[in-house]
DNA sequence: AAAGGGGGCAACCGCGGAGCT
DNA sequence: GAGCTCCGCGGTTGCCCCCTT
């Protein structure tokens, strides 16, 4: 990024954005009752300005054309004062350390530029809100995640928990009391928000880490951590009937060992009140039908940027600090429809282009060749172009060098079978193309629980992975084409499988609380007969 | 060397919150 | 409580520069 200007930037200054016949105006100062000046800064005017904010310093911005003649809207003044004026201004590019900060601050925090700005000090809003939007924009081209997948694992890890999201330790959230989780803080949102990225990039492979036997809550020695962390969110909504909800849910969950759980840790970053807004939304983003017992079709795949690059992202409303807002260049490109007939859209399609990319590919390990010096963002366009000139069988390959063995066997298998699957559809464009480098991008992410620890610590033999993989291709084959769910129906959604059959949901009594659950929060207008 | 397109960035716009009357 | 003003924030726009063709 060049250099912020200080009013010094002639460039910047001459070049004359919305060039009016204000413009004209060499003098500065032609305040009075002459109409308010547009457009570009000159020295003159900056002069004028920095002049009285040493006299009377900084607000009531309002008065400065009043008092000094500069024929500036106060608005503008405030803004040119804040962005290239202020004496404590950082000057020139961003270093490498700022960026990662960004990223990081933007991983929990969203489009919050005034506040990433307070933490990134001599920087101002504008500057990293340009910075987001072009390092956007340029990922996107490359087809990268967003966040780089380092990031990720330090947030999910707990690194950042020191820093503003104390109160989501787990010793914190185990406790959590549901009536005083309405006192959640945006920071808390903000890592939720993050969490529910990666918990998003879960969702294309959950099923898979469930195949494995290695489901998250089997993973975490207590599995309650995942289900606290998560239900303050919901708890903190102010319907009544999605905290109960959220106990009965909670219930169930904590008492058995369910794949639900990555399925459904993806949802409680979300808004009580756009889930409720958007039930289906609950159901619909995750997935693990996708795989698992149904539907991989376009209405599952909407909102999901994810799998057109081998990214997860979701397109399930998320609000104020939850939204990571994108440019629509991400929905441009679900738009492309390469694959998959988006022919649902979910309900808001705004909500598409608030979902930012969580981190799914590997960092860059396995390319030998070290991307140019030019700090962060060009590392992993670097390493982004190297892996789109690779071929499949090269991205299994450098995707094997940054997984375990025993990881990296299942995941090119089932990227073979993948593959293999679409292949015989003649998809060209198929998501699964993409979907398979998500599983395996993702597969040492799967195979960590909440707290980092990895899954596989019990290890099936590969036989029987293979085996369940091809089972599972069979059953995603026989299942993803029309038969739709209604995910408005509770005993359909048990019938899916989430709640899986090995466990404690296989009793009629769990099944009938789940279902009271569920239709309780899916509306009662939608409760099936019993 | 010229033309075109994209990148980068400053600045504007609209909206909403806070404070005051 | 309603209306007004000020201020701040996030999104968007428009233009210059630079690179590519």
């Amino acid at each position: 990024m060049s250099s912020m200007t200080s009013g010094g930037d002639t460039r910047k200054i001459s070049k004359g954005r919305r060039s009016s016949s204000f413009e004209k105006e060499k003098e500065a100062g032609t305040g009075g009752d002459a109409p308010l000046k547009k457009g570009p800064w000159t020295a003159a005017e900056d002069a004028i300005l920095v002049e009285y904010v040493k006299k009377h310093g900084q607000g009531n911005w309002n008065a400065v054309q009043k008092h000094s003649g500069l024929a500036r809207c106060g608005k503008s003044c405030r803004l040119r004062w804040a962005n290239h004026l202020r004496p404590d201004l950082k000057k020139g590019a961003f270093t490498v350390e700022e960026e990662s900060r960004i990223l990081e601050l933007h991983a929990r925090m969203g489009n919050k530029w005034a506040r990433m700005a307070t933490e990134l000090p001599g920087r101002t809003d504008n500057e990293i809100k340009n910075y987001w939007n072009t390092r956007i924009k340029r990922m996107q081209r490359a087809g990268l995640p967003i966040y780089p997948d380092e990031l990720c694992e330090r947030l999910t890890n707990g690194n950042l928990k020191s820093q503003n999201v104390g109160t989501f330790t787990n010793e914190a959230s185990q406790h959590i009391d549901l009536s005083q989780t309405n006192n959640f803080d945006v920071a808390d949102m903000e890592l939720k928000n993050f969490q529910l990225h990666r918990g998003i990039s879960h969702a294309l492979h959950a099923p898979f880490v469930d195949m494995n036997e290695s489901n998250m809550f089997e993973q975490s020695s207590d599995s309650s951590h995942t289900c606290n962390f998560l239900f303050p969110t919901m708890c903190s909504s102010k319907d009544h009937r999605e905290s109960e909800m959220s106990e009965i849910l909670y219930n169930s969950f904590d008492s058995c060992t369910s794949n639900v759980v990555p399925l459904f840790d993806q949802y409680y970053g979300y808004t009580c009140e756009k889930i409720s807004d958007h039930p289906r939304l609950l159901f619909t983003p995750c997935d693990p039908v996708v795989n698992t017992s149904d539907q991989f079709n376009s209405d599952n795949l909407t909102g999901s940027h994810a799998t057109l690059n081998g990214n997860a992202s979701s397109s399930v409303p998320m609000s104020e600090a939850m939204k990571l807002e994108l440019p629509s260049l991400q929905y441009a490109e679900t738009q492309d429809g390469s694959w998959g007939t988006l022919t649902s859209p979910l309900p808001s399609l705004e909500s598409v282009d608030t979902f930012i990319q969580s981190p799914l590919v590997e960092p860059i390990l396995s390319d030998p060749i070290s991307p140019p010096n030019s700090g962060l963002l060009e590392a992993i366009v670097y390493h982004s172009n190297s892996m789109k000139d690779s071929s499949n069988d090269l991205l299994l390959q450098e995707t094997m060098t940054t997984v375990t063995a025993h990881q990296t066997a299942k995941s090119s298998t089932f990227n073979d079978l993948v593959k293999t699957e679409w292949d015989e559809l003649g998809e060209p464009n198929s998501p699964l193309g993409q979907a398979a480098s998500v599983v395996t991008d993702y597969a040492p992410i799967s195979m960590c629980s909440v707290d980092g620890r990895q899954s596989r610590e019990t290890t099936p033999d590969l036989d029987d992975e293979h085996e369940a993989l091809t089972h599972l291709l069979g059953s995603f084959r026989k299942k993803r084409k029309p038969k739709q769910i209604d995910y408005m129906r509770p005993d359909a959604l048990l019938d899916l499988g989430w709640f899986g059959n090995n466990t404690e949901y296989g009793s009629n009594e769990s099944k009938s609380v789940l279902k009271d659950g569920l239709s309780a929060f899916i509306g009662e207008d939608c409760k099936s007969p019993r």
